[in-house]
DNA sequence: TTAAGCATGTAATCAGTTACATGATTCG
DNA sequence: CGAATCATGTAACTGATTACATGCTTAA
């Protein structure tokens, strides 16, 4: 079920607060929203041209100094959109996890193998959450008063949440593993 | 990078242990990795075609009173192929998290809708959790002595782990939304 | 008898990534 | 001057789901 894009919703996510050429979206995805979702270009404008077509947003060419830039804006038809998707329940989603998938079949690997792809597994989610840590620290002081701030903490508060726990997990499997 | 289908691998882990038909391997799939991994019908049966082609398995047929099946079994280069996936280290995949997306626009939808948003996740997460508690009684009580069987409850502890931290978030979260 | 489960498969469709193409501007 | 970054896009490909088609067997 479900295998409509999400891609429109996440631009109208972005531009609902701010408006932004495709460029600037998909830095701005990369930034925001990045710890859970992610876009490529091949998705963004071919998405931002259909919105355009249907109402959803408007552009304007923007000429200073560099280069001409497309500029997009959402309009009171996206906002409707934005709304009417926020009040569906998303689907859930079909899991997909490849460390896991290897290491359901570990039996069949070296041991020193299934070693490693934890001990690299554990490096990732360390860096994943120092890096959350670090995002969390700058949305606390550089943006104090923005009126989504508590819903961006929130999913920052998740992705630190899991990812401490993986790292708890694979230290505690690497205790477990032979050898 | 890595667009690469994990069908074949999936199929050449679960067959490693025992050989099946399609069908069971579909059911396979469910029971055993079904956590953090799925397999459709129209992936599965292609697939079985093109690794018997390649040489990874051998099929054949077996009618004993209920409709003819095909039986998969792995041949050493199947088992070649599989030793060689484990053998490299997993991309970590793109993230997609649709409720973390939501919740994120959730300035953008009234509060009591972003609250159940998160009523809905919190069920969810405690579905799984007693699903995955279920799951780790049974491998306990009925594999006791399959030599695979460190790897799956491997797998089902972070399993469980994502789902109570994922429990805790919620709870938390709803305290810190408004209204 | 009829519904559920066993069993295998294909066609249509789509979402999404990657690679490629192009060119301006800015900074070291 | 060359590299990095800004900026916009398209084409090719493919992974994957969904819906559909078919028909047997078994138990209620």
């Amino acid at each position: 079920m479900s295998r409509r894009s999400r891609t429109p919703y996440v631009l109208l996510g972005l531009l609902a607060t701010e408006s932004m050429s495709g460029y600037d979206l998909k830095a701005a995805v990369g930034r925001t929203v990045g710890h859970f979702w992610s876009e490529s270009y091949g998705q963004l404008y071919p998405t931002l041209r259909r919105l355009e077509e249907e109402g959803a947003l408007v552009s304007r060419q923007e000429d200073g100094g560099r280069r001409a830039r497309v500029v997009y804006s959402i309009t009171p038809q996206g906002r409707e959109m934005l709304a009417n998707w926020l009040d569906r329940t998303p689907a859930p989603a079909l899991p997909r996890n490849e460390l896991l998938l290897k290491l359901f079949f570990g039996f069949f690997a070296p041991p020193e193998r299934t070693r490693r792809l934890l001990e690299e597994g554990l490096a990732r989610f360390q860096t994943e959450a120092a890096r959350l840590a670090h995002i969390e620290r700058e949305v606390r002081e550089q943006t104090p008063d923005a009126p989504e701030r508590l819903y961006w903490l929130l999913t920052i508060d998740l992705g630190r949440r899991l990812a401490d726990a993986k790292i708890a997990w694979a230290r505690a499997a690497l205790r477990r593993l032979p050898e």
